[in-house]
DNA sequence: GCGGACTGCTTACCT
DNA sequence: ACAGGTAAGCAGTCCGCG
């Protein structure tokens, strides 16, 4: 490791942000930091001089003839009055930034005539306005061709945003009013984030950079012919799944702020406090910690990580100013909650600390942090989407923090600290800083580059960009998916008010009160021990459905009279015969792609492995957008919210298990349970599973598949409760408290012990001999927990506070109790937050573990605790809990 | 005044 | 801030009880 000393001023180029012809930001200007001499006396250890190796990225205003580039980012530059867009060039490590030249301008619609609007002085009169053309656009909602007025104005604020907007004197005459300009501008440009783009002779021009060769491409005609209506939207998408994701270069950043005591942290917003770490990493890039001397702290004598270089500074300022130049040469900064806390602090403490906005080289939002050249990928807003957490990391993480997620993806988590981090010595702030980028930056690189892949995939498939795909759920990424083949096809894009007027009202009643709808079906179990037990289910049901009935907001109760007839089972509801729904179309053929042609073909052994790697992350980005379609539309807040829909495809849903259970009966099978989408069959021969598979397809027009087998699966009689053994050996477990987080960890001890036995056990003799072992682990656990040889830890109670504190007004649940005794200790409580909490006799309640001593617990609770939990394993095995306790040389455990 | 029956709130799970 | 369905524990309320 080397260090370097640093604190003599440097000049920092100003950012130029003007139009003009070529404007290169050329670094040559720039003599490097690290060729200045150290001015502090001591020496540096090792006087070996090393360059820091960061390669310096070219930007370019303006250009007028690139490479391939891919897209990252468009934004409104205000100055300009116009949209730019952020092309990157990752051979060359370039970044070209180009303004629109189509003449494009911000807009909203209206049904008021083009004459009518030039007569209204009021907006005629905005400063902003630039005037109203017509345009003919497809009202998909009433099946007609409407002439609307366009009408321009030079700042998106004009037509929404500002008190006196556009969209505000139009009242509810405005439509297309309320997407924000970028998106707005991407949608009628055409573009595609996340593909290639070139400009030649300062043009825009989409480039192909196909990977996929032509021999994987043998499932096309199948393609052609099923989507042959909708041509266009089968190459658009086959263009975005076919087409090189590159590998992006990226740099990880993390700060650490001298905070003025314990459990304080400081306020991004305020910037008051000094920043007195800064660390980047990256690959096969820099790895540099800038550490911030103060005369009260020791340097420390850890051993940093040899690759790492340590560069100290007396002087805050100059810390900072350092950074930026880093920061300059990054084109993808990668950190982790830096939109609320890393970039917004950096932005504010130089304000404070007196540089001007042009030396800043990062750029303030309302919600985000973005940097003038490059973009900013926030992980932490990313990684907590729940798309994201369920269907591409399998729930693999509970808590969207840093330290959770890494533990559960990388294996590994933040540096633990025995002081605040005001105390440390600098090597040790260093250590810390530096560890924390370092896990940031692995976090996109690990798995082959996973989650930049999937980025750049979502940004394709949703054409939103880089900075709102990292930032936004699901819901935006679907709408803006719908949108855009709105725009592309000329239909109008509907309002809210539109389609609940035409389409808003459910027939059904849900079973869970202040529902909407009625949902799926769960079968009731049929309880005991099976053995050979087949499960099959619909392969992704919904938009299987959706994409067989023609599901969409203008087919639902459509305007025909002669497509009443064509009915949703058990529901009021009607769906159209004549028109082909856009929704429809679109969720088909993302669900096509992925189980005729990604999913078969991630598995085939004759395609090199890292082609079939990349289909499997396309088949899971896939996934994602599939899954949550239907959710979006019975959703309130989603844009396109359609009631009917909604509850027309959880009807469709109930009408095929039901169906399929009746199905089963008839051919003689044994259905033991079922949950929405899955049968649960008892011993059937494999011609039974055929015919039904067979029957399944011809009748319902719906893929059903073996989902899993059982050697035995003991199900409870509560529904979505019980655990059996597959085929493979493991044991299967769904629902028992045995699995769930809030149970304490002893009892979660004990239920795996069982497991453990239940994994031997193949036929029903063994179930006897298995009992036995059974009964021991049980006691064993009991005489453990009477002798208190149980730690605090294992007795905690884990739970989530959902909210902060003082939201908590109709109850104050046991966690919030044990929250609250903890603010009164001086410590934070989040929402987010897990309160380990256990229950004392003395005082009667709980206790903050933190707070509490093992000679308060209350151990009769934890004795309750231990025999629900067990109760629910044994009553599906078929253990009656008193029988077990009478064979027991203890007459009656739990009393 | 106290305990059981009941409802509602909250969390964590399943599909 | 994608949906509804199920289980469990506890908080709070009502009601009966001389």
């Amino acid at each position: 490791m080397r260090l370097i000393y640093l604190s003599s001023q440097t000049t920092l180029l100003s950012f130029i942000t003007s139009k003009s012809d070529d404007k290169t930001l050329d670094t040559k200007k720039e003599k490097s930091l690290l060729q200045k001499k150290p001015k502090s006396q001591e020496k540096s250890k090792n006087n070996e001089s090393k360059e820091i190796v960061i390669d310096k990225m070219h930007v370019e205003y303006n250009p007028k003839n690139t490479p391939p580039c891919i897209l990252l980012d468009v934004d409104y530059d205000g100055r300009e009055e116009k949209a730019y867009l952020k092309l990157y060039d990752p051979e060359n490590n370039r970044l070209y930034i180009w303004y629109d030249n189509t003449n494009h301008h911000p807009y909203c619609l209206t049904d008021i005539p083009k004459e009518e609007i030039e007569r209204n002085k009021d907006i005629t009169g905005h400063p902003s306005y630039l005037g109203a053309e017509e345009v003919v656009k497809f009202d998909l909602l009433n099946e007609k061709s409407i002439t609307m007025t366009k009408i321009l104005a030079r700042d998106p604020l004009a037509i929404g945003g500002s008190r006196d907007a556009i969209r505000e004197k139009l009242k509810n005459r405005a439509w297309e009013a309320h997407i924000p300009y970028r998106k707005s501008y991407i949608m009628d440009l055409n573009l595609v984030p996340g593909a290639f783009y070139k400009v030649k002779d300062g043009a825009l021009l989409p480039v192909s950079l196909k990977v996929i060769e032509q021999k994987y491409m043998d499932i096309l005609p199948y393609f052609e012919k099923e989507y042959k209506e909708n041509i266009d939207l089968l190459h658009s998408f086959i263009e975005l799944f076919f087409t090189e994701i590159p590998n992006l270069k990226r740099v990880a950043m993390d700060i650490e702020v001298l905070s003025p005591g314990l459990d304080i942290v400081p306020d991004p917003n305020k910037a008051e406090h000094p920043v007195i770490a800064v660390s980047f990493s990256a690959k096969d890039g820099p790895k540099e910690i800038h550490v911030l001397r103060r005369s009260d702290i020791p340097e420390g004598n850890i051993s940093l990580p040899p690759e790492v270089d340590v560069i100290y500074y007396d002087n805050e300022k100059e810390l900072i100013k350092t950074v930026f130049e880093r920061i300059k040469n990054i084109p993808i900064l990668i950190t982790f909650n830096g939109d609320n806390f890393d970039l917004k602090y950096l932005y504010n403490r130089a304000i404070a600390l007196g540089f001007s906005h042009s030396e800043i080289p990062i750029t303030k939002g309302k919600d985000v942090m973005n940097l003038k050249f490059g973009v900013h990928i926030d992980l932490y807003p990313f990684f907590h989407n729940r798309s994201i957490n369920v269907y591409a990391f399998s729930m693999a993480y509970k808590e969207a923090s840093l330290d959770a997620i890494s533990k559960a993806i990388l294996g590994k988590g933040k540096v633990e600290l025995d002081k605040e981090i005001f105390e440390l010595d600098l090597k040790t702030l260093a250590y810390y800083c530096y560890m924390d980028s370092e896990i940031t930056y692995e976090l996109t690189s690990y798995n082959d580059d996973l989650v930049m892949k999937m980025i750049i995939l979502i940004m394709r498939i949703s054409k939103m960009t880089i900075i709102d795909v990292t930032r936004q759920n699901i819901s935006a990424w679907i709408r803006n998916m719908i949108y855009y083949e709105h725009r592309r096809n000329g239909y109008l894009i509907p309002r809210p008010e539109d389609i609940l007027r035409e389409k808003g009202q459910t027939s059904t009643k849900a079973i869970i009160k202040g529902k909407k709808y009625m949902g799926a079906i769960v079968v009731s179990p049929k309880a005991g021990i099976h053995f050979n037990v087949v499960v099959v289910d619909f392969a992704s049901l919904y938009p299987s459905l959706i994409k067989q009935w023609n599901l969409s907001y203008e087919t639902i109760r459509c305007h025909h009279p002669e497509c009443r007839e064509n009915r949703i089972p058990k529901t009021n509801h009607w769906v159209c015969t004549k028109r082909k729904g856009l929704t429809s179309v679109i969720v088909g053929l993302l669900r096509d792609l992925r189980i005729k042609w990604f999913k078969p073909k991630s598995k085939d052994k004759s395609i090199p492995e890292s082609q079939r790697s990349t289909f499997k992350v396309i088949g899971q980005v896939l996934k994602v957008f599939i899954n949550a379609t239907y959710g979006v539309f019975g959703s309130e807040h989603f844009p396109l919210y359609c009631p009917p829909l909604a509850e027309s495809t959880a009807a469709l849903g109930r009408y095929s298990i039901e169906e399929t259970y009746k199905k089963a009966e008839e051919m003689g099978m044994i259905p033991l349970y079922g949950d929405t989408d899955s049968l649960f069959i008892l011993n059937p021969t494999r011609a039974q599973i055929d015919d039904l598979i067979k029957w399944s397809t011809e009748y319902l027009g719906i893929d059903l598949e073996i989902d899993k087998v059982y050697k035995w699966v003991a199900l409870s009689s509560r529904k979505k409760n019980y655990l059996g053994l597959l085929q493979d050996g493991s044991i299967d477990v769904k629902g028992l408290l045995g699995k769930k987080r809030n149970t304490p960890e002893f009892c979660k001890k004990t239920f795996k012990s069982i497991l453990g036995v239940l994994q031997k056990v193949e036929t029903r003799d063994e179930f006897e001999s298995a009992k036995k072992k059974i009964l021991k682990i049980i006691q064993e656990s009991y005489n453990k927990l009477e002798a208190s040889q149980y730690s605090l830890q294992d007795l905690a109670i884990k739970v989530q506070l959902s909210k902060s504190l003082k939201e908590y007004t109709k109850t104050t649940p046991q966690h919030v109790k044990a929250a609250l005794l903890l603010e009164q200790n001086g410590k934070r409580v989040v929402p987010g937050q897990i309160v380990h909490y256990v229950k004392t006799v003395t005082p009667p309640g709980v206790k903050p573990v933190e707070l509490a001593k093992l000679s308060e617990i209350d151990i009769a609770k934890y004795k309750d605790y231990l025999r629900t939990t067990l109760e629910q394993v044994l009553d599906a095995l078929e253990i009656d809990f008193e029988t077990v306790s009478g064979v027991s040389q203890i007459s009656s455990w739990f009393d």
